[in-house]
DNA sequence: CCATTTCTGCTTGACGTACATCATTAAGTA
DNA sequence: TACTTAATGATGTACGTCAAGCAGAAATGG
């Protein structure tokens, strides 16, 4: 059995510390915020009367006084996928809560698949009080430059999703993409059993990191564990179902040797369309979860889907923005997303 | 693109509002919280004065003025489980930073699989300032008549991880079970692929509801499914690794038919061990991520394990107890609580 | 018509921390 | 000695909402 100070509520205050260390209210409050000014002799009689007392600082009086207040920028692409639009919606939805904590939330929409585009959202920034910039990156130089000038004027900057690796953002915000391609091989590996043949790889684009990654934990595990499956160079999709489906499509026809399909990116719809017209009995695993995606799942089109959850993305990369603003330390398990995974029998 | 008020920090409080309104603070307060003694028409002008400023109440403000603190009480399972082990040290970690924010979090560690001492635990509380209860239940009719009891005091209760329906405890914090059961069937299903046989099932025990959801999910599918596959009479392994090695050792030596093993409660330690000993060609789906389990899944033992995330479930617990008290809505998407799959490739 | 309630709205502190300002003492330095 | 500088204390205000208490006004009953 573990209490706190036997179950009572903790009402000590900066003023009785004060008393019991034998100084000023000011005193403890610059020993409290670290504040210069202080003698080491001073500073321990204060935490001493602190952990005596079990102090706590309240922290809606201390938010209400420092009056702080926050403002983030969103960058993310615009396009059809079901799972950006989550994205977005969450995005409204967080503007609304947080800003009954003071933090303003801006989002900024871009053309998917496009630097420059990127680029010019992060450039144009009014940084004046700005704190921290979200943003769904693409691979590219002139992208991390415009995230390391931002960084450069101090403001903070995480990568959401996607990835862009030595640039000089703080964190990164997503799964492991490598691990997901990893977990798709070896489920394709499973489905298609003892049956040998070739696989078809469809992605969004090759200036995604996420996607780039997931091809390659993909690969990892195909060449080391299936000698008898034969990975084909990737389609590029570009994130649309009816690029996808057209390009599937062409290479199923041509291609009768396909026994698995991973798409790791968007358009799935695409993929269920080009699946179900070629009628034969492929095993595929892909990437979003959608009404379609759903369907598909149940008439047994698609095997499996890895999923991220956007919500908790988003909510996520609020967190961190804000602890980074605030240089407190960051709870790594609340953090963590998570590559789920959905096969016909555990649909929520 | 999409901003709040031009990207402008909203700063008007109260004050402005009521000067806006024509009315004092003291009244804008009263519609703000919904009290009586202001007209029809007064509360039209200050709802409409509210929209005209945008007005946002500060959260910090109003905790601060309300001084109102929480005290709740988590009723959780002592025991040798990895699992519960990293519950508790969350609920420890939960309540030093939830001081900061006037909440008392008391902890009450209670012999496992026992529904007696649960009782006593939930019937010994202090009720004068208590303001909710996480209680990991156990099927039994005198903790549904706690439970019930405590809801009369008007004391909010959830149930934390294993949950007792048709009592009157507000929510269930946790897995869906029989999905979680579903998807072990349809892991092993294509892991035994076609070979025939036996299924082994190891539980913890059959007070636990959570187990014995998942043993019906499990069989939900494997009936429906794999006619090939016969699933045995589940084994008691009351979570203890030892009892869990013996009664499966006994049963794997007894039975040289078994082609998979869903091991659905604690003891997983013990699962390994029996399989280890047994060493035969066996599919194992298993519960708990430890390192004996990530161990057993890079050497091949287990093929997949099923997991919840213990640190997500307290403090989704914490918030739900939190947001009942406040009489506030709960945001679904961050309760949900994921059910997720670890196979070799993708180990944390 | 007066007494009594019921409405309605105002005034006035809390709440606990942050932070700026000014005063004071002690110690060190030119 | 005069002048800095560092280390505190004393004091007061700001932050924005909540809520108790009080004062008129309107409605009701006898």
């Amino acid at each position: 059995m573990f209490e706190w100070g036997g179950g009572e509520m903790n009402r000590v205050t900066a003023q009785d510390v004060a008393k019991t260390a034998g100084v000023s209210v000011a005193t403890v409050d610059r020993v409290l915020n670290e504040r210069k000014g202080v003698s080491q002799n001073t500073i321990a009689k204060v935490n001493n009367a602190m952990k005596e007392l079990n102090f706590v600082r309240n922290q809606a009086a201390a938010d209400l006084a420092r009056g702080k207040s926050y403002r983030f920028v969103f960058v993310v692409p615009a396009g059809e996928t079901s799972f950006f639009s989550d994205i977005r919606r969450e995005i409204e939805a967080v503007q609304l809560i947080e800003s009954k904590n003071r933090i303003t939330i801006e989002m900024i929409t871009v053309p998917p698949l496009q630097s420059t585009t990127v680029v010019e959202a992060l450039s144009k920034l009014d940084t004046s009080n700005l704190d921290g910039v979200a943003v769904v990156a693409i691979e590219s130089q002139i992208v991390r430059d415009a995230i390391n000038r931002l960084r450069k004027e101090g403001i903070h900057v995480v990568t959401l999703i996607s990835d862009i690796p030595n640039s000089a953002r703080e964190r990164f915000i997503g799964i492991d993409n490598v691990a997901a391609g990893r977990v798709a091989a070896s489920l394709i590996k499973r489905f298609v059993a003892s049956r040998e043949g070739d696989i078809a790889v469809v992605a969004g684009s090759g200036v995604l990191r996420d996607h780039v990654e997931r091809r390659m934990g993909f690969e990892q595990v195909m060449r080391a564990e299936c000698p008898h499956l034969n990975v084909l160079p990737w389609i590029e999709g570009e994130e649309l179902a009816g690029v996808v489906d057209e390009k599937l499509s062409i290479l199923l026809t041509q291609n009768a040797n396909i026994v698995g399909v991973y798409s790791l990116g968007g358009g799935t719809r695409g993929v269920i369309e080009a699946i179900e017209a070629a009628d034969s009995n492929i095993s595929v695993v892909t990437t979003e979860i959608s009404d379609h995606a759903r369907e598909a799942l149940i008439s047994g089109v698609i095997d499996a889907v890895l999923v991220q959850d956007p919500t908790h993305e988003v909510r996520s990369a609020l967190r961190i923005l804000k602890g980074l603003t605030d240089q407190r330390p960051i709870n790594e398990s609340q953090e963590r997303i998570r590559i789920e995974i959905f096969v016909r029998d555990n649909l929520p």
